[in-house]
RNA sequence: GCCCCUUUAGCUCAGCUGGUUAGAGCGUCGGACUGUUAAUCCGCAGGUCCAAGGUUCGAGUCCUUGAAGGGGCGCCA
């Protein structure tokens, strides 16, 4: 009675909980075990019959099938006996249609690639209509695979720019974990307003159209959810600051919100920052870590990921080949990455890139649009102009004047400047911004009261000092900015899937 | 937020100082093709010239306003 019990409920359980395994069973292809295309180019078993599963990315011949499954930049070459198919399956074998193959691997008879598919069955596991499909087996402008978001992770190059956008989030995740930083997650929704890195989301539950008003009129916050004003980060730099004082090194990297109104191809209303906080570090220590950390990102994709690389760099050389010279690159993108990890960037005060631009060709003829004069910040075309044209390096800037920068930075003894440094990149601009904390209580809370920042808001912040801070450092750096800079794209809405900039948040 | 540019076939573009039925390449579709590498070759189809208003005998072309996209600048990472 028992036994029987058991068994129907076996076969409840396999008719019911594993009927979709079964189903997918019925169909042959399926039924064997899928090989990823990398693992085949990587260690090719020829002889051997194996299964694939991928997109076509190119139908030759009525022969030969290109066809990509992500887990490569390279394709596998398919090859299809066309007089012995289906010829619904053949006509169904279209660009980024979706198919699965079964054959036996060989050594490839044609020049291009080692080894090939001989194929034996092929299945259509999702047709493509291509009277309505919009992309092309053709080159794209960005601006359209933009507008198709849904559809550029299957083209060349954005699905290099996507395995290397993942390489370095996993070498950023490494870096710190092999130098014994503490990955560390401060809050999205943050109750402080005060953190000063620019405009923040509102974050709240209350009906816009119907929100509870107090005596003097305005919206009353202490019946939203949170109990208070709540606003999306825009820096888990003071909340970083907590863990460096007790952990020793912790770092960020999460998502960013700011709700400026910035139209550029440097920045975006959602983007991913990474901010290493580390007690004990000066701003000597902390610029060695920013380039260090710069140079070994750069070199695990170099060193991981040459294909894509290889066909990024040569998609820019195409792109520029109709260009004037003074309008190209200076080297190539491969070309460019190595020479930033084969030479130290190039440190500078504040000080001297005034004298630098002062002195400078564009300074003496009028060409600046903007003035040059101690105490002014740099404006993009000045740090162009210092990174691109007098070093042709990235430079680190450092000790900017007081006045131009946050209340929390730590003040020299001039009494003008302050110990932070940015990290300007070439074509992109500042990708790192970071400084030494000052940690010395009056006069943190002199400077918040020369900014107008009230300390009630901040006592946890304050408290860091009065018991048992030390001096410590940390910095920001964009994760869609150096991924701009190793892809070599140029705009930052193409190195991030869903871009969400002033007027746009598709998909 | 400011300045500049663009908008013509599915995509990328040409279209002269306003003048017949608006063109090309690529793609699609149909055909050929058993060693191709965004294959190639032949053929057909495909257009509310961004929208609204205006000037004119006549507007893809000139003017005004708006929308969308791009570039530069500011703010920053």
């Amino acid at each position: 009675m028992n036994f029987h019990f058991n068994i129907s409920i076996f076969a409840f359980l396999y008719k019911h909980i594993f009927k979709n395994f079964n189903e997918m069973e019925m169909t042959d292809t399926s039924r064997k075990r899928r090989t990823e295309i990398a693992d085949i180019l990587k260690n090719p078993s020829i002889g051997e019959e194996v299964m694939v599963k991928g997109w076509v990315r190119a139908f030759r011949s009525n022969r030969f099938v290109a066809l990509n499954d992500g887990s490569t930049f390279n394709n596998l070459q398919i090859v299809l006996d066309s007089d012995n198919m289906d010829q619904d399956i053949l006509k169904s074998v279209s660009f980024h249609a979706c198919i699965a193959v079964t054959g036996k691997l060989v050594e490839s008879a044609g020049a291009g690639q080692a080894v090939e598919i001989q194929a034996e069955q092929v299945e259509i596991l999702g047709s493509n209509d291509l009277e309505t499909y919009p992309l092309q087996p053709k080159k794209q402008t960005m601006e359209f695979l933009r507008e198709k978001a849904h559809f550029r992770m299957r083209t060349n190059t954005f699905s290099a720019v996507f395995r290397i956008r993942h390489a370095v989030a996993f070498a950023i995740n490494k870096y710190f974990n092999d130098k014994g930083f503490y990955y560390m997650h401060t809050p999205i929704i943050t109750g402080s307003d005060a953190e000063g890195a620019g405009e923040m989301f509102r974050v709240t539950t209350l009906n816009p159209e119907d929100a509870p008003k107090g005596e003097d009129g305005k919206v009353d916050y202490n019946q939203d959810f949170f109990g208070k004003a709540t606003n999306l980060t825009v820096s888990g730099q003071l909340q970083a600051e907590i863990g460096a004082l007790a952990m020793g090194k912790v770092y960020t990297f999460g998502p960013t919100f700011r709700a400026e109104n910035s139209n550029t191809s440097r920045h975006l209303a959602e983007f991913w920052m990474i901010e290493p906080e580390v007690a004990f570090y000066d701003i000597f220590d902390n610029m060695d870590l920013a380039e260090d950390f710069c140079k070994y990102l750069i070199n695990y994709v170099l060193e991981k990921y040459p294909d894509d690389l290889a066909f990024l760099d040569k998609r820019i050389q195409d792109l520029e080949k109709n260009m004037k010279k003074e309008e190209r690159r200076p080297m190539g993108l491969i070309e460019t990455l190595k020479f930033v990890i084969e030479n130290d960037f190039e440190r500078i005060t504040y000080s001297d890139a005034i004298n630098y631009l002062k002195s400078s060709k564009p300074y003496k003829k009028g060409k600046f649009k903007f003035p040059v004069e101690w105490g002014v910040d740099l404006s993009s075309e000045h740090e162009r102009w210092l990174v691109e044209k007098k070093f042709k390096k990235p430079v680190i800037v450092r000790d900017y004047p007081k006045d131009i920068k946050s209340f929390y930075m730590r003040q020299n003894e001039d009494g003008k400047t302050v110990a932070a440094m940015d990290v300007l990149f070439p074509g992109i601009g500042e990708v790192v911004g970071g400084s030494q904390r000052e940690e010395r209580l009056e006069l943190l809370q002199k400077r918040m009261a020369e900014m107008d920042i009230p300390e009630e808001e901040l006592n946890w912040y304050l408290d860091l000092r009065r018991f048992g801070g030390t001096p410590h450092s940390g910095f920001g750096l964009g994760f869609e900015r150096i991924i701009l800079f190793i892809t070599g794209m140029s705009n930052i809405r193409d190195v991030i899937a869903f871009p969400r900039t002033p007027g746009n948040a598709e998909f």
